[in-house]
DNA sequence: TTAGTTTCCTGGTATATACCAGGAAACGAG
DNA sequence: CTCGTTTCCTGGTATATACCAGGAAACTAA
């Protein structure tokens, strides 16, 4: 059926596929500064009625759209104009919070979940400590505005820090270790990787699953070089961007 | 048609979308080994044939695996199993070929283009030199046992190493210009963040469109703090991960 | 044997349709 | 005016179908 009107778009509008021009048409309108920020895009239906394709090849586009990183969809609330990126210094163990208050933009913290659990084979690796030795153990959601970035884990060693957990996790746990418990960060090892989200993490962080992100994950060292917290972050890879400095090696 | 058909998967299988319990029973098979690296995954129609579900599903659940890296795809050709990721230093300036081939990996490199341009406006501002300046620009893909994992395009100020193009650009740029031109690197400024990939990107890494990658732009400064290379390289995200080694700055 | 063609199979694009769960706003009763 | 319900609209999942371009292998003629 239809077998003429398939024909049509191929002949006229250049062999570039429907779903692309109507990801480009919307990519000129964010640049153009017609959508805004946070402003919500038409919906599959109604582009499709407007761009005279079905509704299949509308959500296409906007799925492009998404991988791309120009917008972001929200549960069944609609699709949205991504923000500008969060710039992140991982050079500097400077905690994202206070840099990020420094520069006008503020940082809420919600606290997930935290307890004290006994450490995993890999964290305790990582760690270097015996599998099984206690851990306190929490994650949170870090937010801009109110739209959420990255969900962190950490894991810290339980004996460095006793009632860990009764300070207010609101803030950075470099920070309180330092303040409460006498700890000092030396430096950290920090390594970056895009992977897909899990369930749980699309979760917190209001997305669909099936979504790929940037992956933090911060192994940091006391000033006697001995590792005693491992962080894992997810970030939303569309508003992360991360700076660091490289420095000549000597032995190269 | 076919009401009552629709209804059956949803109660005879848990909850779980149809597409997720393919790509969850693939997942497994990779992880067990069942799938080696490079192997080549069932067609979209196979799949469909064997799990009974339409094309569109099928391709839906390895659209999603690619999402999250554990696939990829070639062109008319198929899909595959990804191989395991190559992790790059980003805290110390050895070259990736060089870090490389001391692990036992090779690291070829094409060289897809090269010429002598103006400097654009923003390659200018990062460049700290006039617009119009004169800069060789070259492309690279940089493969490992004949799969692309980046490509890259750097920009050197043409004034400080005359004759650049002359030399073979399969090798490090900084090596050349350390051995030809005496220019001794310092330090390099990086900054990571995930993106579309453009067309010609995509077609460079063998992809189709609508990929994430992850992108690394790297400004290089000679030991008179002075920047004279900057470069981009978009890595298939899947593929690479990169390390980096965090300091405690003082004025915290 | 080799060079050219043909055929099969791949993923890519596209339509039309159906039903679901759940957010949000409109509406309606107290 | 406020609290609960209903209705609309969102994206998510799923099917069945159709045609295209191009890689790769099989086949075929020189």
């Amino acid at each position: 059926m239809f077998e003429d009107l398939m024909q049509l778009p191929k002949t006229e509008a250049s062999t570039t596929p429907q779903y692309r021009q109507i990801v480009n048409s919307i990519r000129k309108d964010i640049s153009a500064g017609v959508l805004k920020e946070h402003a919500p895009l038409p919906s599959e239906r109604i582009i499709a009625e407007r761009q005279k394709v079905s509704r299949m090849t509308a959500r296409r586009a906007l799925e492009t759209l998404e991988l791309e990183g120009l917008v972001y969809s929200e549960k069944r609330r609609g699709r949205f104009v991504s923000p500008p990126r969060l710039t992140y210094d991982i050079s500097s163990m400077v905690s994202l919070a206070a840099h990020t208050q420094e520069h006008g933009n503020s940082l809420e913290i919600d606290v997930i979940s935290s307890s004290i659990t006994d450490a995993a084979a890999r964290v305790a690796a990582l760690l270097g400590i015996l599998p099984g030795t206690p851990l306190y153990q929490y994650t949170r959601v870090f937010r801009s505005k109110g739209h959420a970035i990255f969900v962190e884990t950490e894991y810290v060693v339980a004996s460095v820090c006793p009632n860990f957990l009764s300070h207010n996790l609101q803030q950075s746990t470099m920070k309180l270790l330092e303040n409460h418990h006498n700890i000092k960060t030396q430096h950290g090892d920090v390594k970056i990787r895009m992977r897909g989200m899990t369930a749980i993490e699309a979760q917190w962080l209001g997305l669909q699953e099936n979504h790929a992100g940037i992956e933090l994950e911060q192994l940091v060292y006391d000033t006697n070089n001995r590792p005693f917290c491992l962080g894992y972050q997810m970030w939303r890879g569309e508003l992360a961007e991360f700076s660091a400095r490289a420095i000549v090696n000597q032995n190269d």
